[in-house]
DNA sequence: ACAGGCTTTCACCAACTCTTCACCAACGCC
DNA sequence: GGCGTTGGTGAAGAGTTGGTGAAAGCCTGT
């Protein structure tokens, strides 16, 4: 099973102690969303809880960089899927063993480990 | 016992944790009526609710997303009926336990009541 | 000014949802 | 039972939303 190590303070996120190596604002996409883990969380909340303000119509910048997150996890932890996708509402952080469901029904069990 | 949990903010429903994967409009749908517990709502009022306008002759629209939350919901909890149909007026929901009753017959009669 | 890396935007395409239609079953009334 | 009305159900087309690759824009350090 894949260890996941998050060190906020640091930015850093390590899937079996090897660093994903996101850049600050993936990061930053990935710290809100793994803050509310098994919670949906809404574009417009999380454009707003990065970068200040309303979420434009038709602005893609949330969807970029939830797929450059889930790149950079899913090289570590191919088997693993961690970020999944509610069509229409948003994006919900959920460790989940199987390459990817996408999403909208399944389980909701899982541990990860966030330690700060 | 089914254990129901819903999250309007996340616009989640969940049954002994599972996630019912419900659309944005099958939400809708269920809010509206879940809100409302154990009453009865017209076609006419969940219309207007949700889409803001008068319920035009013969649109169906309501009656197929009550359609597709029951078998979502089912899928979850076979043992459990939530939504109820009330045959010329409109729908109410109530878990109850049991497959389905298809529920309370009550007759739209010139004197009747209207619960507000 | 230039190079390299990160962020933002764009365009195209795939996936999913919404809406409507048609047909059948259930109901209420005679 | 027979008939007209209302609700259940499956399916298909149109429309919307998300995935994706790449170009353009920004910054910082050299």
């Amino acid at each position: 099973m894949a260890n996941l190590e998050i060190r906020p303070a640091e930015m850093q996120v390590l899937i079996d102690d090897q660093r994903a190596g996101l850049t600050v604002r993936e990061f930053q996409i990935f710290w809100v969303l793994a803050e509310r883990q098994d919670r949906v969380v809404t574009r417009e909340e999380i454009y707003r809880l990065i970068w200040d303000g309303r979420l434009p119509r038709r602005n893609r910048s949330v969807d970029v960089f939830v797929r450059k997150v889930r790149v950079k996890l899913e090289k570590l932890a191919p088997e693993w899927s961690y970020i999944h996708t509610h069509f229409g509402i948003g994006y919900r952080f959920s460790p989940e063993p199987g390459g990817d469901q996408s999403s909208a029904s399944s389980a909701a069990s899982s541990n990860g480990n966030l330690n700060s």
